[in-house]
DNA sequence: ACGACTTTGTTCGCGCGTTCACAAGCGGCT
DNA sequence: AGCCGCTTGTGAACGCGCGAACAAAGTCGT
């Protein structure tokens, strides 16, 4: 009775197993103690029966004909995603956008909580944000290997981000969630997750756009 | 000879076929002229096969035995995506994300063009960034008419996010870029691309994990 | 205590997206 | 002009994720 469980989630399904958590701590703070499928599925935008699809990938939690128990099932989440054991994060490029970030309170209660910044700006090394003061970059390798950070974010100018990148992969950082439109190259190991706010906003106005045409298509 | 091609891309190649763009701009400040399949992909970590098919969906444009044409490509992908028309949109919620996105310039040569930024705070009204000043909430509907704006951008705290989609969707945005940590609920006929910073970080470091355990498996 | 209702967990079938592999086509060289 | 090599475009197989339908199970009412 080692490994009751295929040990592999898909990727989709986490994504939205940390959607299901946010929705479940909402309802948490709002005083529920259960929830059918079909109601944390409305709450999630998705499917009823992916919905539980997805919650069998981590085993029985629910009890038939009543639902499943908010706390529980948001304490089990927690635990296959990681979210309960702290994770720390290096944040590079301290603009605007980095500032957000820095700033965010949703990090922490996620188990993320940063343990630097870095900007290569003088003006901008030294300013506090949240409780974190802001460094050189010159100070990046040595606080990643302090303080064992696994994942790096990178908020910088698309010029800079490949060599940012580089950096953070000799350093050890094994993850990187990046936020300049480029494509970063990385060694075998390291999983990069773009994000890309032009691409996404050209996806929806695309979408907008093949929905208002079929109009057009009837006249064919 | 009407309609030669299909008529419907499948989103995910939508979502490739931005960042096609985006490599080929750089490209083409670059000077190149013609580029291959095989370099292509690999400029935007994808398989080259799975490029061909994408590019195949908007008929073909490349000559056998040299390439693809980069300017000639990146035009036609820019006008399949629609990114020659400037569209209107409008940005409600302008705390650092929101000034970030207004800052960005990216929007700008993508086909993307701020019409107005909208913003609760009496402290915040009136900020100029960009060449656009903010505005009270009370404008947002008679500004999404007078531009007849098709796209809104989300980026206020979670607690308003709905009340700012419902409005969005009342004045007759159809297309909604949501920032805040909620899932919202729209009425049919407006599409939601949900950006959750959380979401995407709680991925990373999951796929991080499960490519560290591994060797407890071989264990067993 | 028994029956019926509600809700979960699972299994099946479908459609999509991805990948590989081959044939067709074009340029360059001789 | 003809041949050769290179690259595109497409057809088919594979695998995966998604959605719907069914059986198991537990609870509430009588």
């Amino acid at each position: 009775m080692i490994q009751p469980r295929p040990r592999t989630i898909p990727e989709a399904t986490v994504a939205r197993l940390a959607v299901y958590l946010r929705v479940l701590t909402s309802l948490a703070d709002g005083g529920r103690t259960t929830v059918s499928s079909g109601e944390l599925a409305s709450a999630a935008g998705v499917n009823p029966a992916g919905l539980r699809k997805d919650l069998s990938h981590l085993g029985s939690c629910g009890v038939r004909g009543v639902g499943y128990d908010v706390r529980a099932l948001r304490e089990r989440i927690s635990r296959v995603l990681g979210a309960e054991r702290s994770r720390a994060c290096v944040l590079v490029g301290i603009g605007n956008l980095g500032t957000a970030l820095a700033d965010y309170a949703g990090f922490g209660s996620r188990g993320f909580r940063f343990v630097g910044l870095f900007d290569a700006s003088p003006s901008r090394v030294g300013q506090v944000i949240g409780n974190l003061a802001v460094r050189p970059m010159t100070d990046l390798e040595a606080t990643v290997t302090a303080t064992d950070a696994s994942i790096g974010v990178i908020a910088t100018p698309a010029d800079v981000a490949q060599q940012v990148c580089d950096r953070l992969a000799a350093a050890g950082v094994r993850s990187i969630l990046n936020f300049a439109p480029v494509t970063l190259a990385v060694p075998e190991g390291v999983d990069v997750r773009p994000v890309d706010l032009s691409v996404e906003l050209q996806v929806l106005a695309f979408l907008g756009q093949q929905r208002a045409v079929p109009a057009e298509e009837v006249t064919a």
